[in-house]
DNA sequence: GATATTTCGTAGCGATCGTTATGAAAAATA
DNA sequence: TATTTTTCATAACGATCGCTACGAAATATC
């Protein structure tokens, strides 16, 4: 948003933001991710932006609806691979292939923090906030039915078998996805988490009168 | 403990407890275990156990100590049915398949809060706690070096390839187990997870020189 | 019964939670 | 310059957090 110079300059009235928005947001994507939506307080919030809570409630609304930005934010920033992904690769399994294994990176990257900000930032919380919890829950669910569908148009290309269950398959992957990034936030590495991708990919289905998949080790890429 | 009227009596001196201990201690494993360490408050757990604060810390100590507590009493209750199937089934394949489907089984009772308790309880946490979370690691990482060791002995057994990695084959299921655990605690349905331990152990080693697995559905007990 | 020991319920401790009232400061408009 | 509008920093609100004095009640020992 930010509204740039290019349509509108829609001068505003007063005195200007003193901070910029995006930087803030960014921030507090960090925090959030870090600790979850509870255990971040406003306090660990406004040190990170470096802005104080009444500028924090003029420009984002409350902790709830910063959240809800912050998720937004994540999901066109670090975790925007998943969509890459599933839209750029040619066939469904190369697509979950490369979801999971650019998922390894992306979980154990030094430079922010583990695991998967979707996943772990509101696994458990309080009464209080149980609305946020769900919204979380539709977000991953949104996810899942990327991958199946997916998976749905590798079995209308014949990529599949045809009585395959693409529903059962993206929950499949999603619950293994959804494991990696615990494991990544207890701290496993890297190379740990691309071994259990190779395990999960054995399980692709294979078209009944297709050759069996090579029992030694799989090319890297399986993708055109 | 509640040291019965076994071997030692030992009278003790002041005022005796007015509950019981081990019930109490039960209904705060049911707090933390649907709300997470730090998002249950001591007013939660008090209301629960049918006590004040001051008798809950004369008996438990703090609430860290109290959570220690409950994470034992969770795996010797709910959360027993891991080790037993480790140490009930005659074959390593065998173990982790029904560990996996008494998961699905347990992670979705409706009689107590869903998923994994050692999975859930803090995912997310403040600074403050992570003392708490670190332990909560340690317990995972204690749950998987079992799982790694029933497969070592499958290997030693000859059930599996001699150059079978116990380690990553333990850390791959442990992901599909925290992935269930997610799975459950977002609404997902038995049969949904069932279905992914089907997938999953499709990813099961095979001997080099033994048939390949059946194409078609696996029997539902592998083991003896 | 007197004393010692332990737990009981009440009530509140200091700290932090998310949030906001308040007025000065900085910009556009008049 | 005067007015309007918006953001700024300071300070504090009521509520809840984890935790604990305090004195009364209940038991064992003397």
């Amino acid at each position: 948003m930010k509204q740039g110079r290019t349509a509108a300059p829609a001068k505003p009235r007063g005195r200007p933001l003193s901070f910029d928005r995006e930087a803030a947001l960014d921030k507090a994507m960090l925090v959030f991710w870090e600790h979850g939506y509870e255990a971040a307080s406003i306090s660990d919030l406004t040190a990170a932006m470096g802005i104080t809570p009444p500028s924090l409630y003029t420009a984002f609304g409350d902790k709830a609806r910063l959240f809800l930005e912050a998720i937004e934010c994540y999901g066109k920033g670090p975790g925007s691979f998943a969509q890459r992904a599933l839209n750029e690769e040619s066939t469904a399994r190369g697509a979950i292939r490369r979801l999971l294994g650019e998922a390894a990176d992306e979980l154990t990257e030094p430079c922010h923090p583990l695991g998967c900000m979707m996943v772990m930032a509101t696994t458990n919380c309080s009464v209080a906030a149980e609305h946020i919890q769900l919204a979380l829950v539709k977000r991953r669910a949104l996810g899942v039915a990327l991958m199946q569908a997916r998976i749905q148009r590798g079995i209308e290309d014949g990529e599949l078998p045809a009585g395959t269950d693409a529903g059962a398959l993206a929950n499949f992957y999603a619950t293994v996805y959804q494991g990696m990034s615990m494991q990544a936030k207890d701290g496993a590495a890297r190379a740990s988490l691309l071994a259990s991708v190779e395990m999960a990919m054995r399980s692709w289905p294979v078209a009944a009168d297709a050759p069996a998949p090579a029992r030694r080790s799989a090319k890297k890429h399986a993708a055109a």
